[in-house]
DNA sequence: GCCTAATATGTTATAACATATCAATTCATT
DNA sequence: AATGAATTGATATGTTATAACATATTAGGC
């Protein structure tokens, strides 16, 4: 898999706009943690912001390539520890189909008050790589269920990876 | 992952009628391959045959394991070789939320003649590991693409794996 | 039949992704 | 401060997959 290069949130320039995203978000995660007697160590906040710092998903590798410029002696389970916490959290999703890793953007899930219950839905682009998280919406959800009543099936709400192409690359 | 013990075809004693699904199944995979000039080898005979015995899917190493008792210095080249192109005559498919490989049942592919183009879907039991191939059914296939447009995103003909329960862990 | 180009396989090594284990530290609570 | 639980550090290892290069096999033209 060859993938885009990376943003390093506390050395490289980033618009002004993003970083209040970004701050932003890890205040939500900080209330969210909180409210759930879960400790938002420095260790965890430290990945989730090299995660919103980034335009793509990351593998654990380069998230831990990232974290050694501040935090030198890192080793793997620095990061996968973090990742574990951070999705049991619902704060970070795992793509299987790529094994990297993104923020939530809590447009889909719980957090996010105007939707239901967490099913979240990955729209792939395989031409330039984009990860977008976009709700799974009743329609498709319905679609789903009933297909896999069929045959006597009950499914979970895992999130769907959907592979194609994106608008920006269709037209390309 | 913790994995069902696995069976030999050429050593284990199996069904007659099993053992002729899997014949047959390696008839129609030869002729397959006959017909766009594609080699069936010993080599990617034995791997199809190896996952045909099977009841579940297999990750590579699996199969390694029961390459070996046939053929003592196979390497992880030689299964990876014959899944590739097992895979690219859609023969076996690749479950990524396992890493492991299955046959093609041939429901759902050009194989068969009722069926529309290659878009297979399983049905992952998380209790029991049951994984079955099945069509995706128009109304779905349509509710994905139409929600994928409200996104601007084309989708593509990839596999989807839905995880849930299975109609007998559903009672127990 | 023989040559040759293409395809397939053997072999070694390594890349890429992830977890087990145990010791040391930190933290919240008493 | 003492305790127990959670977290982190550190080392090693397990698991999944591919790169690179040598050798063997095969199909097709001569």
């Amino acid at each position: 898999m060859s993938r885009a290069p990376l943003t390093d949130p506390e050395h490289a320039p980033v618009s002004d706009s993003a970083a209040g995203d970004t701050e932003r978000a890890l205040a939500h995660a900080a209330e969210h943690c909180e409210a759930h007697g879960a400790r938002f160590t420095k260790a965890r906040r430290r990945v989730l912001a090299l995660l919103l710092a980034q335009q793509q998903p990351l593998t654990a590798y380069q998230l831990l390539d990232l974290l050694r410029e501040h935090q030198p002696g890192a080793q793997p389970p620095t990061v996968y520890r973090a990742l574990d916490f951070l999705m049991r959290n619902e704060l970070v999703h795992r793509i299987e189909s790529t094994n990297s890793y993104l923020p939530c953007n809590h447009q889909h899930c719980g957090h996010h008050p105007a939707r239901d219950a967490h099913w979240p839905q990955f729209l792939l682009c395989d031409s330039c790589g984009e990860t977008r998280e976009v709700p799974l919406d009743g329609a498709l959800r319905q679609a789903l269920t009933l297909q896999a009543r069929d045959y006597g099936f009950e499914v979970g709400a895992r999130p769907l990876e959907l592979h194609g192409l994106c608008a920006a690359c269709r037209k390309a």
